[in-house]
DNA sequence: TACGCTCGGATTGTCAACAATCGAAAGAGG
DNA sequence: CCTCTTTCGATTGTTGACAATCCGAGCGTA
């Protein structure tokens, strides 16, 4: 009953049509046929409008009554709120996991800088990609605030639709090393209000990175 | 297909049973028997369940796989969560509202200050109330971004599942009020930084004041 | 009495059929 | 040729029935 459980009734069906979504298989403006939907995974009508509904309440998917469902479409403007939003939950998350200064949380920074870092001198963008991921992660979980990682990590899902096919450059991928870094050193340092600017600002300027098509800090 | 179709579905079945939820109707820890809700709002339980993963995917319900959904309770920790990302998502509101500086939510904000102030004066806490509301909502309008209104709303409906029974007294109203003059004078003023910093804080204090029961300003 | 098992009522999960609604194509009229 | 109306196919919205699952009452045994 409490905020963890709150994630809902993990349903095969939802997260299969999460994925169908998330990977691209379904576009983004893409309708979503329920019978044909049902048939696909094998289930009925019904397990797949509920499964539509969580999506939509999500926001990736918007619903028109009578019109059927469709794959939410992210316009620029609509990026840009995202990403505000993103900025604003991250900043707090570094904000609050500098104020914790947990000593296990640092050793897991240093940890993951390493990895990163390396990946890059080595170029290997996938690897970032995944580092960086897992960097945001550990802060959003060290901010001791589970409702925050959720609200996060719904946000990320529907940026992702935001240009999903564009490529992963290995661009700009040292300043964003570095913010990071700057990012971790506050966190590790307590100092929770450089902590919050300066992880705010690396989102904002993910944005930035998004928009001119060089994704891998998204 | 955009952002502000998100809202999802407009369904009867949905916003009544969210209003029986956010009224009280139905407690926190109450179940949510489908076929008497079913009954009760006179539709079948297609429908109802349909409502009921929207509410839940938006956190004012729970659901157990087989065993039903039941309304949200709301723990300390999770009023500390979910208190600490509202700070957040008003603190980049009027962050954003300072930026663009608006002529027509100057008048706004002055316009309700002045009804804020009066009420105030003439002890009408539950004018109060309402007009805290909408301070609030012309402020989240005012950042130019619909997302995070939406955000907003659906954080505030799970807070006011925390102590809701808890009385409206008109306690610590001078000082809300003090805040609330003091973040509408960032704004107006274009001061981005300030407007955050004050905004963020005074939901902070909203907590505190909500932590202990006098939950005017919530 | 305490513990484990079985059974039964109640509730959720799923399904297929029916009703309501929409959009597009066909047709009538100007 | 264009526009408005009408019809029709397709899709969503809703329903009641059936299957699966859970929880607790009752019984038997140590």
């Amino acid at each position: 009953m409490t905020d963890t459980a709150a994630v809902g009734r993990p349903t095969i069906v939802r997260h299969q049509l999460e994925r169908l979504i998330t990977s691209g298989e379904l576009a983004p403006g893409d309708r979503l046929a329920e019978v044909q939907l049902a048939e696909r995974l094998g289930v009925s009508r019904g397990p797949v409008r509920e499964a539509i509904t969580a999506l939509a309440q999500d926001g990736l998917v918007v619903q028109f009554p009578n019109r059927g469902a469709f794959v939410r479409t992210v316009s620029e403007d609509d990026a840009r709120h995202l990403y505000e939003v993103r900025s604003a939950l991250f900043g707090l998350a570094c904000q609050l996991a500098a104020a914790r200064r947990q000593a296990t949380v640092e050793i897991e920074l240093r940890d993951l800088l390493a990895s990163m870092r390396a990946a890059f001198e080595r170029d290997d963008s996938e690897a970032y990609y995944e580092l960086n991921r897992a960097f945001h992660r550990a802060l959003l979980s060290a901010s001791g605030n589970p409702r925050l990682l959720r609200q996060y990590e719904s946000i990320s899902r529907e940026i992702s639709l935001f240009r999903a096919r564009a490529l992963t450059v290995s661009e700009n991928v040292a300043s964003s090393l570095e913010e990071h870094e700057a990012i971790a050193a506050a966190v590790i340092d307590g100092d929770a209000e450089a902590a919050r600017r300066r992880a705010a600002d690396h989102i904002v300027g993910g944005l930035r990175r998004h928009m001119k098509e060089s994704a891998v800090d998204r």
